[in-house]
RNA sequence: CGGGCUGUAGCGCAGCUUGGUAGCGCGCUUCACUGGGGGUGAAGAGGUCGCAGGUUCAAAUCCUGUCAGCCCGACCA
């Protein structure tokens, strides 16, 4: 098909502008977010059910995470440590309340050996005297070890962390958002006093929250979890949420306040400076690979991904323009010297990340192939740019046709502020969005068509992106709780920490579902 | 785990109702022409139709089971 054709052909179809991604977030969010995932060459489905395959794109901004988060764990005085991916079923035993919340989604090993089942095939063989369960999170395994570890007051605080993978058995599973198997970070602590343990869990959140400001560009309330919301054996749960470009909230990262419950259960005791044998207070916190996903869902448009130089795999690619042979070697020599001039420089600390692509593409594919993954800056050198000792650069925060020209000195120079730029910028844009959508609620009727789309979807056409943050008083009465989650599917999503410029949120008030008094708002959502 | 839908080439799909051993678009390979934003033309490669049974002379097509994916529900730190 001719260009003029094609030209034809769209002012025909009409009005819509060409995205890469196709449905758009306004046709078919759930859609859309699954077609970037797979566009941006982040992560795939597996030949296992509900488990993904993250593809080198993707991990890359996982170990970017893992970097920057490392750095921070190590800054609070933890150290890492590695606990076994199984764990004994009687550990699991051991806390009620614990058992309850993950005995449903538990992948257990019951054989440790296989043999011919005389069909040409194999079959489970050498039964274990007691199954292990793959570890879904792991307090117990740990609990149990620091039982054997801490004997004095001497031996506190214990403040662990480790790298992992853990496994649930999700029913309805998406690519990063919930998968069976998933990577995170657990930190497991133990402390002396109940005062301890919780400044390390809000310490620890507010690690959270800063890491999700600043290294992700997602603006997150902090907060505490309703009972209904707490993690299986805590005290209290407390959190950072997110709100995706939806207007559903992600909780980004949880930190829990433990108290005796699992030193109890594992009888993880200490001699007091008075030789009392006492209990210690545990906390527990993490975050995983669905950040990846809150990434996507915050910032990615509908030409696919983009990524906030401070976890991007590269910050940017150069493009040669290699059409004519005379001219080939000049211009590669020119951008493999400019990739060295960049890598001299940095940004965030590090020394920049370049790539040079000069794979046998034609240029608008390749283009296209990189404005997908969501790298933040793409730049053409060709052999005019060469002769002006210049670079035709794109921003992928900005249209992909508004390009300019940049001499290559003064690009060079300005690469870090550049990036400083785009990473506030995501930052601001998110935050707009999320307080374009946070409202202050104070009748029943109200919140109801907050959160009532204007219209029923179906398959083809979902309903309408609607809702977000409400911030009602809540008296917290457990039953009107339950009564909006099975009518609105809303939850609770946190009361949240006092002092965070939330609206209205410190002003004491009525309930609006109940009639009676509360002392602050909590936000209320629909939530992955 | 319940209800619905879907599995056909790398990706997206048609064919299935009315059985007769596969087709389209994109992508891929090669060549030529092109060339600063998803090219043009020509010639090719690629599929035991998710898997396993069954019915039949004959199954992508009909039946049963099973696995995987998507949506809704239940559930979920």
């Amino acid at each position: 098909m001719s260009q003029q054709k094609k030209q034809q052909q769209k002012k025909q179809s009409g009005q819509k502008p060409k995205t890469a991604i196709v449905p758009t977030r306004d046709e078919n969010y759930a859609e859309w977010y699954q077609q970037v995932v797979r566009s941006a060459d982040m992560a795939e489905t597996s030949a296992v059910r509900g488990c993904m395959v993250i593809k080198p794109w993707g991990y890359a901004v996982w170990e970017n995470i893992q970097q920057g988060l490392d750095g921070m764990f190590k800054a609070t005085g933890h150290q890492n440590a590695y606990f076994p991916l199984f764990i004994p079923l009687s550990y699991l035993e051991k806390e009620a309340k614990h058992v309850d919340g993950f005995a449903k989604e538990c992948a257990v090993v019951t054989h440790h050996r296989l043999e011919a089942d005389g069909e040409g095939g194999l079959k489970p063989a050498g039964e274990l005297e007691e199954p292990l369960v793959v570890r879904p999170t792991s307090e117990m395994i740990i609990g149990a070890t620091f039982a054997k570890w801490i004997e004095s007051w001497r031996d506190l605080p214990l403040l662990v962390n480790q790298w992992a993978n853990v496994v649930r058995w999700e029913m309805r599973t998406r690519l990063f958002l919930r998968t069976a198997e998933f990577l995170w970070q657990e930190g497991h602590t133990a402390h002396a006093t109940s005062e301890e343990a919780i400044e390390e869990t809000l310490q620890m959140l507010e690690v959270y929250r800063e890491f999700a400001t600043e290294w992700l560009a997602i603006p997150v309330v902090t907060g505490e979890k309703t009972e209904s919301e707490r993690f299986p054996g805590a005290v209290n749960t407390y959190c950072i949420e997110g709100m995706m470009q939806d207007r559903k909230a992600l909780q980004a990262g949880t930190s829990h306040f433990l108290g005796q419950n699992f030193s109890k259960a594992q009888d993880i005791t200490f001699a007091d400076q008075n030789t009392e044998i006492q209990h210690a207070w545990t906390t527990s916190w993490g975050v995983s690979t669905r950040l990846i996903g809150g990434l996507i869902m915050t910032h990615g448009d509908d030409d696919g991904m983009i990524m906030p130089p401070r976890v991007a795999p590269a910050h940017l690619v150069i493009l040669p323009v290699l059409h004519k042979e005379e001219t080939r070697e000049a211009v590669l020599e020119y951008c493999e010297q400019l990739v060295k001039d960049l890598r001299a420089q940095s940004f965030d600390g590090k020394p920049i990340r370049v790539e040079l692509d000069t794979r046998d593409l034609r240029g608008g594919e390749k283009s296209w192939q990189w404005i997908k993954r969501g790298i933040p800056l793409r730049v053409e050198v060709g052999p005019r740019d060469m002769e002006n000792d210049a670079v035709f650069m794109g921003r992928r925060d900005r249209g992909h046709k508004e390009k300019t020209t940049v001499q290559r000195t003064e690009f060079i120079s300005g690469i870090e502020s550049l990036l400083t730029e785009m990473q506030d910028g995501m930052l601001q844009k998110a935050r707009a969005h999320r307080d374009e959508h946070t409202r202050i609620i104070d009748t029943k009727e109200e919140f109801y068509a907050f959160f009532t789309p204007e219209r029923e979807g179906d398959e083809q056409s979902p309903a309408p992106i609607h809702g977000g943050f409400a911030m009602t008083h809540f008296s917290g009465d457990e039953h009107a709780e339950e009564t909006i989650k099975k009518e609105l599917a809303v939850t609770v999503r946190c009361i949240p920490t006092a002092g965070q410029g939330l609206p209205g949120q410190d002003e004491p008030g009525t309930c609006p579902f109940t009639g009676q008094p509360s002392s602050t708002r909590v936000v209320w959502a629909k939530s992955y």
